[in-house]
DNA sequence: TTGATTAGTTCAATCGATTGAATTTTTTTC
DNA sequence: GAAAAAAATTCAATCGATTGAACTAATCAA
């Protein structure tokens, strides 16, 4: 099938994929004099290396990039692995991944897992198959074996997780201080005058989540706030959850008097159902959120959230990737890049005491 | 510095790449023929085929990509180029492209141009350079020159536009009747009777934009009223411009009672300004966006909106680019698909008459 | 038994660039 | 002017898989 385009193009000469052949017939070089030309060999003389350049323009020649992947053995490729690209976090993430890798003559090839292990599996087999330089990633939230991201490993491929980690992979990590965060976001709540806060959090297995939670439970306890198991509530984080739990945190004979979601669209869900029942926000009952993605200041009252610094992550976990290949001998192990996160207090949360 | 690495790799053994000479090694045979009985050539007896298949699993066996990409001159990798990923509508035009390609063995290679036309043109370039199959794009709003992208068809290879297009490129293109959804915007804003309708439209020189507007007109012409050239108002189409053309629209002396806004980020803007200045929607003033983006439901009052079935984009994308390939023969010429578009009407647009 | 078929493999060239060693050319030195 | 040193280039193997042609067995017909 492809053989047969390929002489029909030969035949309509189309087909004008100049090879360095080319060029050194054209200059009465070898191949191998061009190709030592073209990568500034110390060898070859600056007149050649001008004479090439130039021949380089008047030939439109484009190096072959499969050639020099498979003779070099690296591909240039980076394999990055995203749960989704559909939030401003993510969006964010990817495109300081790409600029700086880009510009380390590096290119990206996605994949999204739409939080599916099996697709996670699937990427990751494919990434390998293609032979990347290195895999980005942030892992499912349905995952929880971890055998896969082993086998990168295993060949030798170097890895760096962001937000979504797991210690014992014992790989480059960059994230922020989650524990931290929840602490930030207790205090300012307890300041408010808040005294039952209750927690929406995502899938307790993830370890982001983990660590918020305990971040929650121990702020507590610091300020000398009761610990109520039954105000911790796990979800999928998405706006329908924070709906629900919501609505069924008014319905308690006790109400907490302030949320802290996990997510900013937990909270956004969390805040529709507060405007429609006419509950004052933060009055009656303070919400912060996490994330800081765009639309959580386009609601009244804006929502308190987690500026998590999305394009230093991104940027961050480039920097690790490349560092890792610039020194390959240095032995793998857990390397973790803690970035710094900070509060961002807006309306939703700001009594006026 | 890479062969420190490879040798490094050789020394403590953990490189395991298996290649073909080992199976055939392993199995008394020739490179050849296993890659034959790889590729299920009938020449290769089913007993051989089996015990190769048996030797894959036994060596952990995965293709070199590479090689076989360079020898078979296809890469398997298909150049996707969007104006943002942060946009509800490009993410999952995105996501549905990935998954058929990959369903069809093919990898994607994703670039962001952030609307940048020197962007738009590195990005072209590198994907040329990689050897890709196939280039997906929409076109930057900076751009006006199409030589890069005339540079992909000389190249023969396969180029499908989808949402922003251009007919001169005579290539595959996807997108939505965009006049036509002006027609029903106006057909709907009149129903509701509203008169005089503004338009804040994107940069005119896009041709999706271009339609949109020439809808427009002819849709008031249709409807008998006038059209009136500063209600037609050019922007970024963000949020910040959708605030600054409402306020300035509120300012007139002859208010319009109506907005048609040509993305949902700039009707949210407008209907930002509209809640602060305690005007009533859609009473006194009717408003409707474009591209159904989440957030157009999480105002009060929801946004009326263009739903463009990004998902069905994505799919007939990949679909055409399948096509294309499967069918080299073909002339390459100017192919439109031209998808259905729905108008969601809610309660921003919706008087109770 | 010989010649013709067919199945199953191997051979050898190829894709295009890279690279260390070898060779040729040029320059320098005595 | 010959020998030595330095510079510039060529040689040839390589990366790993693919593929048409060639070759060897085994099977079949006459």
């Amino acid at each position: 099938m492809f053989n047969r385009w390929n002489k029909c193009r030969k035949k309509l000469e189309i087909k004008k994929k100049t090879t360095i052949k080319d060029i050194a017939t054209l200059l009465g070089l070898t191949p191998s004099a061009v190709s030592k030309a073209l990568n500034d060999h110390p060898r070859i003389s600056q007149k050649t290396k001008a004479a090439v350049q130039e021949a380089v323009i008047q030939l439109n020649y484009q190096p072959n990039y499969l050639s020099s992947a498979l003779r070099k053995g690296k591909s240039n490729l980076v394999g990055l692995i995203v749960p989704r690209i559909n939030t401003h976090f993510y969006a964010s993430v990817i495109e300081n991944i790409e600029a700086i890798l880009n510009k380390n003559g590096y290119n990206v090839i996605m994949a999204q897992t739409n939080e599916s292990y099996k697709k996670e599996c699937q990427s990751i087999y494919t990434l390998l198959n293609i032979q990347v330089d290195g895999i980005i990633a942030s892992i499912a939230s349905e995952t929880v074996d971890f055998e896969f991201y082993r086998k990168i490993k295993q060949k030798g491929v170097p890895l760096v997780l962001f937000d979504r980690g797991e210690n014992d992979l014992e790989v480059d990590y960059v994230g922020i201080d989650d524990y931290n965060c929840s602490q930030l976001i207790v205090e300012h709540l307890v300041q408010q005058n808040c005294s039952r806060i209750a927690h929406i959090t995502g899938f307790s297995h993830t370890r982001i989540f983990k660590n918020r939670i305990r971040g929650f439970r121990d702020a507590l306890q610091k300020w000398e706030l009761p610990v109520e198991e039954d105000l911790i509530i796990e979800s999928n984080l998405q706006i329908e959850d924070g709906r629900r739990i919501m609505a069924s945190l008014l319905n308690r004979k006790q109400r907490p008097d302030a949320v802290y979601a996990a997510s900013d669209n937990a909270a956004l869900g969390a805040l529709q159902v507060l405007l429609e029942k006419g509950i004052k926000v933060p009055e009656e009952m303070a919400l912060v959120g996490f994330g800081n993605e765009p639309f959580s200041t386009i609601m009244k009252p804006e929502i308190s959230t987690i500026n998590q610094f999305s394009a230093d992550i991104g940027k961050e976990a480039a920097l690790a990737f490349l560092e890792r290949i610039k020194h390959p001998e240095k032995k793998v192990m857990l390397n973790k890049i803690i970035l710094d996160a900070a509060l961002l207090v807006r309306n939703s949360s700001k009594r006026g005491n």
